[in-house]
DNA sequence: TCTTATACATAAGAAAATTATGTATATTTG
DNA sequence: CAAATATACATAATTTTCTTATGTATAAGA
């Protein structure tokens, strides 16, 4: 919620590489393990998370399935073809930023 | 320009970090250096630049110094007494956001 | 029964960038 | 020497991306 406002731009990026590990993840899902992952750091509020999944999905990244589970609705997302090859790219990318990050600011710990 | 944009909300802590390490720095100058230290990944465009040493001046964080140099004009920051303290706070923050995407893309690397 | 958790969605607004300009001087290159 | 590039600032318009605020609905726990 309040604490941290600078995973910004990587969002989507999170989301495929979350979909690339587990394979079918859905929303809800995915704010949970993001939060569990990051120990509470990241929390992915509603209001970013569908939105980006919609974008993804109309990009042609993402395909959905709609399931019923306890008589609630799932929507289940996977990777498609295109997807899995832009998660390599994009992944690649937010690695890179990170290091330079890190360069920028503790250019003590890594020596790359 | 074309390439990474990543590195949305950290720029202000970016400009914090290189004050405290270079005492004083101009706008082109700081636009250089990160260009320099990121090895051409991140290249701070000027429009996202002036309005932020704008701002940290506004919020107090920043004093500026106009110099001649060269019939060229420069305009010299420098952290004020309260901006060396957020920069402690900021700096630490941004350390933890990292670590926390490097744990979510490659959680192999850190033990943490 | 009321609150919290699960599960989706979208609209309004704010924040922070990009892109496109504009001004001006100095230096380099053809 | 003219033209292009580099240095140095600035701001306006637009876009991207997020937060906040709502809204609907079911399930589980206190």
């Amino acid at each position: 919620m309040g604490n941290s406002k600078l995973y910004k731009g990587s969002l989507n990026t999170i989301i495929l590489k979350l979909l690339e590990e587990q394979g079918k993840m859905y929303g809800y899902e995915i704010t949970q393990k993001v939060k569990e992952l990051t120990k509470g750091e990241l929390n992915i509020t509603e209001g970013a998370l569908y939105p980006a999944l919609h974008k993804l999905e109309a990009e042609g990244l993402l395909d959905v399935e709609v399931a019923k589970v306890d008589n609630r609705l799932r929507k289940y997302y996977k990777l498609t073809e295109q997807g899995e090859k832009e998660t390599v790219n994009r992944l690649a990318e937010l690695e890179e930023f990170i290091r330079s990050m890190q360069n920028l600011v503790n250019p003590d710990w890594s020596i790359n």
